[in-house]
DNA sequence: CCTCCAAGTTAGCATTGCTCACATATGTAT
DNA sequence: ATACATATGTGAGCAATGCTAACTTGGAGG
């Protein structure tokens, strides 16, 4: 027990140990290295130190494994949203665009996951746990928009302006990532952008 | 001659007439089927009734069907803001509505190339003609703000604002296709929301 | 009419996702 | 301890994939 999820070469045993486990961070690396779409589970085995029949003990699927790492991502991405929000004091500018900016930085650093957590991964099959955890993110901002304006949570108002400031962090994120941007466009502070669109959703 | 791009059954030639035209139809249309990672040159062949090897004389290789298709699709997305801007007076919040509303619009009705032109095409291979069209299109987008807050074209005023409301369009359309809005979010009139936001980033 | 070359073909390679039957270790009850 | 049941591994093998190589076809231009 307290077996590290990867073994030392001379530890080699037959049971892996945390093969689960040791499979979704080999297919996490794989994803940032070379897309979601075409990273392989046979290369996933060979960094496990794995047969390629192995994973189907613990997944049914490609598309459970890539489901596996996007929830786990989108817990990561809750968090650092939280903790931008706890930052900040409530009904500041400062607030609203730190929040923005955890998501951007977030897809930044993961491009490959961010993609899975919203492109790939809806591919034709709804993860019932992927989507709660989706929506438990989601109403963390309806919440400081609501503290924002000062109206209740469930408005049409706040879900409008929350949804809205969503629609825009979510597609500059992609830009970015997709490098669809033009150089002037990538010259643009985001700081700015951010500042910009928040004061203009929220109105002070 | 003057051949349709897919041959009544009885005309089968040994050569096509317009092979390449003819897959990249066929790619499309697989496309939306299926989605642009999945789909598979040989069921295009199969519709397009050739072999499997028929495609590498008119593409190198899936990567440059793929973004042949792209280059279509971005034309045909240009058009349609063209003309939604087009129809409607300069310097009103109606024609950026509108602007945006043919944006989303597209993704809506071909949501597999959609996908295509920016995720996928750029999956690490950057294709000059592809981004000289988007930049024709973003251009035409500057132009619209540049009118509307009577700045020059080059401004980094204009530009900031062009930009912002394009990730904002970007972003609706890749929740709106991924399903990841709630069903409060989806219930959202789409009319409100684009004019809300466009006249947040574009003050009268 | 002949010849050349673009545009097809068939055959085949390595790799992929996935399944099957079998092997091995672990945990529990006796 | 012994024996068994079960979870977890292996290896061989399937059909399908992207792509290449070598051959065939047929149409256009001298």
């Amino acid at each position: 027990m307290s077996e590290p999820t990867t073994l030392k070469k001379n530890e080699k045993k037959y049971h892996h140990g945390d093969l689960r486990g040791a499979l979704l961070e080999a297919i996490r690396q794989l994803i940032e290295r070379e897309g979601a779409d075409s990273f392989s589970i046979a290369e996933a085995c060979r960094i496990a130190g794995v047969s390629t029949a192995a994973p189907y003990k613990h997944f049914r699927d490609r598309g459970e494994m890539l489901r596996g790492v996007a929830l786990l991502a989108m817990d990561r991405l809750r968090a650092d949203m939280q903790d931008a929000v706890n930052a900040h004091a409530p009904r500041t500018p400062e607030r609203v665009v730190a929040l923005g900016q955890a998501y951007v930085d977030f897809a930044r650093r993961e491009p490959g996951v961010f993609r899975l957590m919203f492109g790939l991964s809806g591919d034709h099959a709804e993860d019932a746990e992927l989507t709660e955890a989706g929506e438990k993110a989601n109403l963390m901002v309806e919440g400081v928009v609501s503290d924002h304006l000062d109206l209740p949570v469930g408005s049409d108002e706040v879900r409008l302006r929350a949804y809205a400031l969503w629609c825009f962090v979510h597609g500059h994120s992609f830009l970015v990532l997709d490098g669809k941007r033009s150089d002037a466009e990538a010259a643009l502070p985001e700081h700015a952008l951010l500042d910009l669109v928040g004061r203009a959703i929220l109105p002070v």
